[in-house]
Parts: structure tokens; sequence; C-alpha cells
DNA sequence: CGTGTACTATTGAGTACGCAACCAACTCTA
DNA sequence: TAGAGTTGGTTGCGTACTCAATAGTACACG
């Protein structure tokens, strides 16, 4: 006589992807403000010079960029276009490949993010070391790390 | 002499969020193609007949659904739009309240969540338990149940 | 060499969202 | 009962993204 499915205990796969999605919305919403309105940059021009302070020589592919961030190749066109504008990245040719243009971090982009991190890497810590217990955090990188694509770019500078 | 950012330690809390970020956006578009293209829903769409399937008698405010949804109230505006044309939800008033609007799920809604459920949560299911063992799940979402606003409308259908 | 296939990057069109501004209705105070 | 403040909901506008189509380049293989 009932649905089952208003009646039905909910899969323990689906909550955490509800879940998931939840505390994404909800940490980029509290998070991306700041950085905003600081700053000028949002979630994805901060990851995106981050990822590029990371690579060897600050520059990248715009497709891997396009793979660590998970956007698409126009996407990342237009994201780069912004940064651009504001001579925070700058493109470089390839030499054995005229196809690829490299995304390849400034100084003023380097400077930038320098500026911009320590304000927003503290925001970072402040929501989730508020909620989270340090092995809570290593907890859920390590599980969510699994997922395909999640871990792309991780040149996780960890000490030998 | 180096930067201090592009060598330095990854924090922990850091990495966790660009984890978060990179999860929640690779399961996005894994499970949203289908789901389109099967029912013409999107994944907000789909959350929210869930969302108000639960609710006592498929009903809620719209401003309870933004909530629940981490939407604002004006993109629930426009969500329920998309709903309300195809015939899912209704809006009922609210008798003691002339400001509020309910969204009332339909019974085609009720049928159409009915149809999408079984291959939707089959591929949220595929992609989380390839991934994850049942315990990953349980603990990851435990975790990121404890950032505001993540468990807000779990009714949890748990037995007494 | 020329031709077909694959890959990089950009563009045009469309979509989903947030923010700010707004109106209407409620509540509280007096 | 009037006025002030709060809450629910919608709209205009801007933005960040996706998808589909396109052009240029690379690299087979005949």
């Amino acid at each position: 006589m009932t649905q089952t499915l208003t009646e039905q205990a909910i899969e323990p796969a689906v909550r955490a992807w509800t879940r998931l999605l939840r505390a994404s919305a909800s940490t980029t919403r509290l998070l991306s403000a700041d950085l905003q309105e600081a700053h000028g940059l949002t979630i994805n021009d901060f990851e995106a010079l981050l990822v590029l302070s990371h690579a060897e020589d600050g520059r990248l592919k715009r497709v891997d960029l396009a793979r660590n961030l998970m956007l698409t190749p126009s996407g990342i066109t237009r994201l780069l276009r912004g940064l651009e504008d504001a001579g925070l990245v700058e493109r470089a040719a390839c030499a054995s490949d005229l196809r690829v243009t490299y995304a390849q971090l400034t100084d003023a982009g380097r400077e930038k993010l320098e500026a911009a991190s320590s304000a927003h890497i503290a925001s970072i810590r402040a929501l989730f070391e508020q909620h989270f217990t340090a092995e809570e955090l290593d907890t859920v990188a390590g599980i969510l790390g699994k997922l395909p694509g999640v871990t792309d770019g991780d040149d996780s500078c960890s000490p030998g």
C-alpha cells in the first residue's frame, strides 16, 4: 500500500552522495564570498593559481589543467581569460607541439596567490577544523581520493 | 629563497577541501548525464522530488526546500518552475500564512520519481560501491554530516 | 606524399545558479 | 491601530559553467 520509495530505508550510497553534494555546496558558499571580496578571485581562480604553482615551472597544458580542476576545455579557456586579463597567468607556446598552449603563472600571479593564500587557507582551516578532527580530515581526504580523477594532480609535497 | 607556498606541505584541511570539490564535481558529472538523458531531470530536479517525497504529505515550504537543497530562494523558484511546468510539482497555498507557498508533489511527480529512481539509485550505488566499502560510505557520510546544513532534512527513515 | 583519425583549443548558444532589489504578509510594540 | 522590523517569495541582471561545432595541428598508414 505504501510507496516503496518513501518508506524504505535510505541507501548508504545515496546518503553518502547527497551529503557529498550538500557538503560541497555548503562549504563553497561559505568560502567563496570572502575570497571574492578580499581578492576578486573565485574559488576556481584560486584553485587554478594553486595548481599552477605546484606544477613544474609554474605551468601546465591547458588540457591538463582542465582535467585537474574538473572543468571542460572550454571552461578553462574562459577561466584563464580572466586570469590572463588580470596578468596573473600568461600563455606560453609549446615548441614540440603547436597545438598546445601552456598556462604559465606570472610573477604577479604568484604574488596574488601568496597574498590570497594566507587569508583563504585560514578560512578553510577555520571552517574544517571547527567541525572536524585532524583524523577526520585525513580520513575523508583518503576516502574521497579513491574517486576517479580526484587525485589527478596531487603532486603531494609530502616529505619523504 | 623558495616560495613558501610551492614548497610547504599541503595543509590537511586544504587537501580535504580540494578533494571534496573534486569529488563532488566528478560524481556529479558522472551521474547527471544518464539521469538527464533517461528522464529529462537534472540532479537537483531529482533531489527536489526525492526530498519532497520524504516530506510529510509530499510537500514542503519553498524556503525549507531551499535550505534542504542548499539553494537560494531564487534558485528554488526557478527549479520548481521547471517541475511545475512538467506537472511533477504543484503550488499549494498555506491557510495560516498567506506568504508561504508549498511545493506539493503531484501523483505524476511521484510516478516520475519512482520511474527515475531505480536507474538513478543503481547508478549511484554502482559508482560509490565500486570505489568504497560499506564502512567507508558510512564513515564519509558521518563526517560530512557534521558540516553546517548538510543534515538539514535528514528525516532519516530509521526504524525506532 | 596525401588522407584519415585523434587531439588541443576556441567559440556560439544555452542553462543553472547567486546576488540585490523588491513586494506582500506576518509579528511585535505601544 | 499604526509603524517598524522580519520573513517568504519572485524577478532582473550578471556569471560560470556545459555541450556542440569548428579550426588547426599531429601522427598514423597507404
